[in-house]
DNA sequence: GATGAATGAGTATTCATTCAT
DNA sequence: TATGAATGAATACTCATTCAT
């Protein structure tokens, strides 16, 4: 009676977590019914296709990066510490829904040349514009350095965060606040020991 | 036999491009044998299996990555310039052979629970190991920071690096050279203006 | 029960315009409740099963059919006058219920091997005894020609007459009345002037 | 090792079969691989679509009409003469060739809205072009009567022949010879006894 | 070397219908 | 009277791979 979708949300959670482990191609929408306990036909009672499901997973992961980013470049700080806090928020976030991200990262080029990829862009491209908007305001009021590309050093912090997913696990040996605290200082004061 | 070895390199460059542009499952015996302009069955002449394919493109990608930083490693050189070295080369070869390298580092994954994965993991670590080893080296050097996590710090290089495939073009206003020089510098002293 | 009767004609009403334009089987219970605003399990509340909708649709357009023929042969008229009634009346009930026997005579066959078949075949026969029934008096009575075969000249007039549903259109040029004519005058005397 | 597609064409006869026999939808692709002696994946070499093979169908059927049509209109014979060669021919291709018209006929709206459809229209186009250009003359050399509208007139001609689908069977006791004979003189002199 | 023919296993999706509420 | 949830059965089509020639 309560309409609350809760069930769908089942669903998506539990695709994600067989496409995770299985990959999306190479998992079925069988593996998935089974997975769920009904019968293959009625998945399609919460979810139009497929590829329904993972646009859903796209949308959830790049919404949830894209409003952590806004608060953070929204808030009256310094740009340095507007750095910092995404850092944090950004590796936070892909490490407690890792799954999420996981699928999504791995899996977002597959809208390539689609319909949904325009949508894709333009959630990637805000990502984006903020990030490089913080390393230019940063720049402009003297925290960095002149000489750095906003572009550049913008992937570089993508890359390094975004990888993440291709080692960490909630199991080993570190944790997202250590890993946070080395990319923190790495970013902002490199590796080589002040003299 | 030099015949051979040229008919079989064609179709992996050609296998490459295509699982590039379309991906490694979305790519059909079918596809690759159009573009060759032989039949389906007749590239069972130069390779095994689709598997195989793969398999070989991952295994050039990371024997390349693994002679270049044996060499960087073995030089006389300062930890840091070994830094900076494979900094250099690791871009250059990606930018250099990016469809290669597309292809493996996006579909490396799928041998996870394959024979094949062991034999993959191996080759991984045996490039982890030396970045850890130069970092753990230049720590212990007096060069860098005594509070660097080589791991934590490793996996920043290997992403920063590794995501060059997500948005690299050829074609773009970047060139491997102005990347190389940005997160050398990045890596070494980090954003921060010096005051 | 007034009630009952009229949502239960309104959907026969729809299902035969969305049977009409997109074929019996092609178009799906979910359209047709779709169509009605009401969701597909309450479909089964005024039909017993998708073919019951087409078996009353063929009920309908063939006892319209037998009706107007029994009471153009009931009448005390020449044979010749029966002939034009029934083509008269046949392209009217047609032009003005061409979903209906759009439907209907496209998709009779489908009943073929099944129970309700013998059904529709009694009702055809019935309609193609008439026919020739008055063929057959009209040549005892000295109107039509002695050489002419009641069955074959009666499929020439079911066929002209049921064709009509492939081309017929209220929009265009011609009229029922029209197209009536030139057919009452084609079976009475033929093409070929008169000398 | 001789390419001449005998199997296709035993594929095309097949379905054909079954398409007249269970209609096309009924059809399946298992049902006509078994019909054929091979998997249902086999079917796939000869023919690249379900649909294909009706398309095949339509245009077998349609080009034979249009082949006779326009070495009938072509020849050095009256109107009249032309008009009874019509019917002739295409009773004559409908009988002979029952299944694949009988296909060709009934499903052939199943294209409507397609991009087939276009092509459909012109071939049918076609057909009718010649029919009516042959009444017109007629009536213009002054053999047929002058009130006669060749578009309602050729509509009666094509209902009447092509509704020999529904009734006609090769081993009825109507032979394609004496329909055609009854039919020509119909739409020549028409029923009435001459006085 | 090359390939036409064939296929086993799989894959997403559709749909009429049922039934408890 | 209405419907959300569920499903058994079917369906067209794909694809890597094999093999006789």
């Amino acid at each position: 009676m309560r309409k609350d979708g809760s069930r769908r949300e089942e669903l998506i959670k539990i695709a994600t977590k067989l496409f995770m482990e299985k990959g999306y191609r190479t998992t079925s929408m069988q593996d998935i019914a089974k997975q769920m306990g009904i019968q293959k036909p009625s998945l399609y009672h919460y979810i139009s296709s497929k590829e329904d499901i993972l646009k859903e997973i796209v949308d959830i992961t790049m919404n949830r990066l894209i409003s952590s980013i806004e608060e953070i470049d929204r808030a009256d700080i310094s740009p340095v510490e507007k750095l910092e806090r995404i850092i944090d928020s950004h590796i936070t976030l892909i490490c407690e829904n890792l799954e999420l991200f996981t699928v999504s990262l791995r899996e977002i080029n597959r809208f390539n040349a689609k319909g949904f990829w325009a949508h894709v862009v333009a959630l990637r491209d805000k990502y984006e514009y903020h990030v490089r908007n913080i390393l230019a305001s940063g720049k402009k009021l003297g925290y960095f350095r002149e000489d750095i590309d906003e572009k550049i050093i913008g992937f570089a912090l993508l890359g390094c965060v975004n990888w993440t997913i291709r080692w960490y696990s909630p199991k080993g040996e570190k944790s997202p606040k250590e890993i946070s605290n080395q990319w923190k200082k790495l970013f902002l004061t490199g590796l080589l020991k002040n003299k």
